[in-house]
DNA sequence: ATGACAGAGATACTCTGA
């Protein structure tokens, strides 16, 4: 079974080149983030016609998170829980069925920038909510997959140029820190399990030439419970994907587990 | 020190992203 994520940056603005992956791709499952539009705006019928159930959660302009899965989504919960007043559509997390069903949650983490202000602060909030429900779900002792753009660059190796990133939320010492405090819950990083070679990064921003001078940064992750890291076959980045007409800045990580 | 891109939805002298 192979398990995508992806943050599409507007799936209405990305829709081609969301569809032509899929079409090229066919993963069983698919995390999307940064849709840009409430659930009714979910453009659903071209994903329906490959195949897919989509579960969605939506928020006008900003966030919002979908899962897709060629199997039946049950169980499906909308929202981080831990803080009823929050309103951003950043957590979704449904149990793909099948032989071995897979519980699969699609994260869009607070970006946290600029640091020393509210947002930093509700992004270590966001993590700690995250950390406390990861370790609920861990509890259950059932293949999980927790996937999407965690906006954390864990460590030096995962920029190519780090030093561009010292004054940035994504690379903060407390936002670094409790990437591994999930961890330590024992969750698997499936990128560094199955791969670990240096310079595969996820996002490139749209500014300055990043993509020409390669300024990319590996933020998006794939945290696995045990019970999935055992199943873990190999990871792939689709790193040419950013180079197609009208990219994300994020490309698609795909995870492949035995089941 | 600043801006550079991109998208949404506004119609802005904006907000957000990373």
């Amino acid at each position: 079974m192979r398990i995508a994520t992806w943050n599409v940056n507007s799936v209405n603005a990305r829709l081609e080149t969301v569809r032509r992956w899929f079409e090229q791709e066919q993963p069983d499952v698919a995390c999307l983030q940064e849709l840009k539009c409430v659930d009714e705006k979910f453009p659903a019928e071209p994903f329906e016609r490959l195949g897919y159930n989509i579960a969605v959660h939506g928020q006008k302009t900003y966030n919002g998170v979908a899962i897709l899965s060629k199997t039946p989504l049950e169980d499906v919960r909308r929202g981080l829980p831990g803080d009823d007043g929050d309103d951003h559509a950043r957590y979704l997390e449904a149990v793909v069925s099948g032989p071995t069903p897979v519980r699969v949650a699609s994260i869009y983490l607070p970006n946290g920038n600029p640091i020393g202000t509210e947002k930093f602060a509700y992004k270590l909030n966001w993590l700690k909510r995250l950390n406390a429900h990861a370790r609920q779900l861990l509890a259950l002792e059932e293949p999980l997959a927790m996937v999407g753009d965690y906006n954390v660059i864990p460590e030096p190796r995962d920029a190519e140029y780090p030093a561009h990133w010292t004054r940035d939320a994504l690379f903060q010492t407390e936002s670094r820190e409790a990437f591994r405090a999930l961890k330590w819950l024992g969750l698997t990083d499936a990128f560094m399990q199955a791969d670990g070679s240096p310079g595969a990064y996820t996002f490139w921003d749209y500014q300055a030439g990043s993509w020409q001078r390669n300024d990319g940064i590996r933020i998006d992750h794939a945290l696995l419970s045990p019970q999935a890291a055992d199943r873990l076959r190999g990871v792939a980045i689709h790193r040419d994907v950013r180079s197609w007409e009208k990219p994300s800045d994020h490309v698609p990580l795909v995870v492949e587990l035995e089941l």
